[in-house]
DNA sequence: TGACGGTGAGACGAATTCCGTCTTAGTGTC
DNA sequence: GACACTAAGACGGAATTCGTCTCACCGTCA
C-alpha cells in the first residue's frame, strides 16, 4: 500500500502539509498523522523535529531540483549550449512547480528568505557542485564558480520578478546573456 | 482608508484566514491582527470569541446570499418562474462561490456540516423568510413553506453531487425539477 | 523457540501558545 | 474637561504542542 521508505512519506506528508497550513502553521502532530507514522517514529528519524525535518524537505527538493536538471541536459558537448539550457530548464522547472507557487502565494516571506538570503548560498554551492563536473573541461573551476554563481542568481531573480526585455524560459533570449557572462570568463582562459 | 465598520472588517479578516489556514488553526489573534484590530475590540463586539465570531459570519454570509437573490428575482409574476429562477440563481451563485470552494477543498468535513447537517435547519428558515413573501399571493404559507424546504434540499444537493440527468444551473432542467413539486402544493389550494 | 530491531500507541512533564479579562494610555468629540 | 472608543499589552489560567520516555506488538533471523 505504501511502499515507500517511512523517510520519504514524512517528508511528502510534510510538503503537503506546508501546501496546507503553511509552515508557520503545521505541527508535528500534523505530519506524522498525515503520514501515517507516530510521533515516536518521526523524531527517531528526523531528530530535532521540526526544524531538522523541513531542512531535510529542503535538502530533498534542492537535489531532486538538480537532478533533474543535470538528467535533461546530458549528452550536450558545446559548453555555451549546456548552460543555456541549464538556465532555460531551472526557468521552466521553477515555473512549473506547484509547491513552490502555492507557498509564494500564501508565505511570500518565509519562501523568499530561502530563495535569496538564507537559502541562497546552499542552493549556489549545490549548483556548484552538479554543474562545474559539467563544464570542467571547458572551463577552469574557479571560473565555472563564477559563471554559475552570476546565472543562478540571475535564475532565480529573473523568476521571481520577470522582466520585460529578458526571459529566461526561452532559450534565445537566454542565449543572449548567457554569451556575454560566460565569453567574460572562457576568455580569461585563452 | 478603512471606512468599513469594525464589525465587517473583523468579519472579513476571518473569511480570509479561514481561507489561508483553514477552521481550525485559525486563531483570534490572527483575526485581529489581519483586521487591524486590537483584541480587546474584537472581543467586545463577538463576546464569546471564535465561536460568535464565526457564527455572525455564517448569518452574514447567509442573508447577503439571499438579499442577491431576491434582488435577483425581484419583478417576477408568475410563480413558476420564480421559483425557478430562484433556484437556478442560487445554483450558480453556489458554483461561483470562491470562499465556499476553497472551504470545500481545505475542510469538507466542516463545510459538509454546516451545509447538510448543523447549518441547514437555519438555511431553511432563513430560504422561508425571505422567499415566502415573493409567493404568498400565490401559495399557502404552509405549502411556500413545504416547497422551498425541498427546493433548497435539493439546490443544496445538486450542487454538492451534481446529477448526469439534473442540472439545476441549467433554467429548463430546473423547471423540469420545480414543476412537479410546485404543481402538488398548488393543486391542493384549488 | 527466543533474541532483536523497528514500530505504534500513548503517558509524562516542560515549554509554548492561546484564551479571555483587565488596566492603562492615547485620541477625537462634544 | 467629561466622555466614548480604541490600541497596546500585562495577567493568570486553559489548552495545545513539544520532546522524551515506556511498553506492547510484530516480523525477521538465528
Amino acid at each position: 500500500m505504501t511502499p515507500d521508505r517511512p523517510e520519504t512519506r514524512i517528508l511528502d506528508a510534510a510538503k503537503r502539509c506546508c501546501e496546507r497550513w503553511g509552515f508557520a502553521k503545521v505541527t508535528i502532530d500534523d505530519i506524522a498523522l498525515a503520514s501515517g507514522v507516530s510521533r515516536a517514529t518521526l523524531y527517531r528519524l528526523f531528530p530535532g523535529g521540526k526544524d531538522v525535518l523541513f531542512e531535510a524537505l529542503r535538502v530533498r527538493e534542492l537535489t531532486d531540483f538538480f537532478d533533474r536538471l543535470t538528467a535533461e541536459v546530458a549528452g550536450i558537448d558545446d559548453v555555451e549550449d549546456l548552460i543555456v539550457c541549464v538556465v532555460v530548464a531551472a526557468t521552466r522547472e521553477l515555473r512549473a512547480d506547484d509547491h513552490l507557487a502555492i507557498m509564494l502565494g500564501s508565505e511570500p516571506g518565509e519562501v523568499l528568505s530561502q530563495l535569496t538570503v538564507a537559502g541562497l548560498p546552499r542552493t549556489i554551492r549545490v549548483a556548484t557542485e552538479y554543474l562545474t563536473p559539467l563544464v570542467v573541461s571547458h572551463l577552469s573551476t574557479r571560473d565555472a564558480a563564477v559563471v554559475i554563481d552570476v546565472l543562478a542568481r540571475l535564475t532565480i531573480s529573473y523568476f521571481l520578478a520577470p522582466s520585460d526585455t529578458v526571459d529566461l524560459g526561452d532559450p534565445v533570449s537566454a542565449r543572449r546573456l548567457v554569451r556575454p557572462v560566460l565569453g567574460a570568463h572562457a576568455l580569461t582562459r585563452t
